[in-house]
DNA sequence: CGAGAACTTGATATATGTCAAGAGGCGTGG
DNA sequence: CCACGCCTCTTGACATATATCAAGTTCTCG
């Protein structure tokens, strides 16, 4: 699947009023949508966890009316980089990744996102990042003329988008105080731990969890090389901190080992 | 100087409309405000050129009817990390570092700011960094309720503080993308054109830039020590890219390779 | 069951960090 | 105005974390 539009970005992290000390909030922030409220969005058939939140029903009503539901393969693309951005898209199913690519060909993935995480929404005409499913999944798709609309219909709606907005924020200087200062264990540690508190937020209840990024997506992610990646989840099996069940699914089995090792709490510098 | 207040953080960086190919837009991101607009702010005596830029005289008036000004030494702190968020603020005169730091004492810089850009939005309760000068200056600064009047009053402010919001996001992906990918070099050749744009932009016309900020607060900006950061300044010298003028004047004589260099455009991963 | 993809592990290379000494600029005070 | 002292920067030698290269193994899916 393959479509020429999409763009910019935008998603929630931290609750409101919490201090940013911990860089696992990094990670948490990178992969974290609002997964816990409720309302079902008419059109999609999903809960309207990220966007459509503190809408009525009327207005969800209305806003689903224009959008459309569709499928897409794992690996497949949702929008590209560069791509006009005609579209904001809400994941409903499956994850995904964002990622940004230098002239030179080299990639970096700039987070993941999950159900009920709100994809491609920019002020610009562009998509600055594309975006690829790493399991097969859903995307409900809006077109952003429509959502300028809402916007003026619905203002609360608008505060919404802020709201996300600064919380990505947030979450993204906390990866790159991860990217700056951590080394590779204190990264593999916190993304693991992201990872779980993700799903958990989604009420997945582990405490096996699924791992669809591939040792690769995650060193992209985290600025390392997929054999270093490799070797800090081998130490940490080793430890017995961890335990891996096929190639996804993992299991923590001393969170608060992980817990200490990615927030930044010594061991490495002082 | 020190109060215990501020928060959170919001700015602009790029053109709306522009792709990010170029992690240069991430250092640019990270040093550029709104530098271009007009008007002018009646209490702060400045050009309101981050927040107001949207307003009329009267609600410039209005706006800064609860404003305060204050003038901050070299090294000082506006706000400290964790501090309450009660104000937001305008830097209207100087340059200044925004600071997150580790439960163990590492530290990072997140981004530069300057003259124009606004500090500590945030919906937040409490400061997710601190923001310290590296020169004299000024800041101006607005209760945070206050705000939240004027958003209601004004809505085209609100919609502002999205657009600041979304492109601020945007060089934070470049940050990230540069952190993960770049070279020592290519960090610091990003680095330093994108602090001569942001002066150019603010009317400075080079050739000769103010760089205030010292060998090791660019390393921690830039996630490198600050050896690292001089070896990379002495090469460009020898190379003949700059020239230095004093410890806090800098020469941009070839930006093209700079800019190549800084762009991830090859010469180290392919 | 077979083949490919993803992962693991080892040996080695290298970019950057660390430690240390010295030089240069800048401000202060005589 | 000069001189001293501090702070920052520079440069070198060495250490090390991570990248790179290369097999081999395990899982997954067809």
């Amino acid at each position: 699947m393959k479509w020429p539009e999409g763009h910019g970005e935008l998603r929630a992290t931290r609750p409101p009023g919490q201090v940013i000390m911990n860089p696992l909030d990094a990670t948490r922030g990178m992969m974290d949508g609002l997964g816990t409220e409720a309302n079902v969005c008419v059109k999609c058939g999903s809960r309207s966890i990220g966007l459509c939140a503190p809408l009525d029903v009327a207005a969800l009503d209305d806003m689903s009316g224009e959008s459309e539901r569709l499928t897409v393969e794992p690996r497949d693309a949702i929008f590209h980089q560069g791509d006009p951005a005609r579209y904001v898209y809400t994941l409903t199913e499956g994850m995904a990744r964002l990622t940004r690519v230098l002239p030179d060909g080299r990639q970096s993935v700039i987070g993941f996102r999950f159900a009920g995480d709100l994809l491609g929404f920019t002020p610009g005409s562009e998509h600055a990042f594309g975006a690829e499913m790493l399991t097969r999944g859903t995307v409900c798709r809006l077109d952003r003329r429509r959502l300028e609309q809402l916007f003026r219909r619905y203002p609360v709606l608008e505060r919404r988008f802020l709201d996300l907005c600064v919380k990505e924020l947030a979450a993204s200087q906390d990866h790159i105080l991860a990217l700056g200062r951590f080394n590779a264990e204190e990264r593999v540690a916190a993304f693991l731990v992201s990872l779980a508190e993700a799903q958990e937020r989604r009420g997945r209840p582990g405490p096996v969890f699924d791992l669809p990024a591939t040792r690769a997506d995650i060193g992209e992610f985290l600025g390392l090389t997929l054999e270093t990646v490799s070797r800090a989840i081998s130490a940490f099996r080793k430890r017995g901190w961890i335990r891996l069940h096929g190639h996804s699914g993992i299991e923590l089995v001393d969170r608060e080992s992980l817990i200490g090792l990615g927030s930044g709490e010594g061991s490495c510098a002082a």
